[in-house]
DNA sequence: CCCTGAGGCTTCGTAC
DNA sequence: GTACGAAGCCTCAGGG
């Protein structure tokens, strides 16, 4: 068995360690991204307006602090309905 | 205690769920792309090419007829352009 | 006047020179990334796909050399993936 | 001299002008980048701090409003540069 | 040589 | 459904 051949094999083999970590993990974000969909379209058939609610998280998002006023949750869905 | 009052407490709570499943989810997706990112970053250390390595994944991942078409495609306009 | 008021001035004037041709180049190269995009745009409307002439116009610009260079390394490491 | 034939001609005539108009355009482009490059070559050349008009070039871009007040930018790099 | 930052491309969400 | 705009991803260049 030639030293090239082993080189080759364990190279291989790294590589496709490499590549079949990284498309499990892609696999894992894609059923998480059907999961959030499907929970959007049950807060929409909820009555919940979607676009507000993605709003709503990207405000939270974006604003690590507001995170910890859970309570203003409900106040800050409503001020983006006009419900105030 | 006002029938108001408590349809709001169910909505918020309703809301509540909404939103927090959603951020849940969304921050599975952010620790496996940061996974994803240290992978190709070990890659890398072990002296492979990352944007090769991108490129195969993207293409094990694509649906192999849609890109022959985009293949073929491409042959149509280069050859419209004399590009033989 | 002082020294010091006529050298902020001079610098002044410099930094501002330096600001405004550069923003001037800004606005043009604007121009031209909209006039690209009507035209992919025109292009569309009369039928021609937008992404394959896009990737007809990047293999144009690159280095055939390049191109080549990179298309073997993927076949490496297919061949290694046993992706034959 | 069949109807194939010409309809070929005529595509062919069309996607070349688009490809070669976008390629113009893209031309243009890439002076005016290498235009700017040496503004900015030229400005470090006399002392000044390429990272910072960059940062300038930045605000300025991202606040129109800015614009107007011309008097205030000598300030904002100083500011920038603590030189308060 | 690594690493940040800037630029370009692609995709997704939204508005018309 | 089309077109616009924003966000994320990928690539490359310049500086440490």
């Amino acid at each position: 068995m030639s030293e090239g051949h082993n080189s080759a094999n364990v190279a291989g083999a790294q590589l496709r360690s490499v590549v079949e970590r990284i498309e499990n993990l892609a696999a894992e974000i894609k059923e998480r991204q059907v999961d959030t969909k499907e929970i959007y379209s049950e807060a929409k058939g909820n009555g919940w307006d979607v676009k507000t609610i993605r709003q709503l998280v990207r405000i939270r998002a974006a604003d690590p602090a507001k995170l910890a006023e859970q309570d203003s949750l409900l106040e800050v869905y409503k001020s983006a309905l006009g419900m105030v």
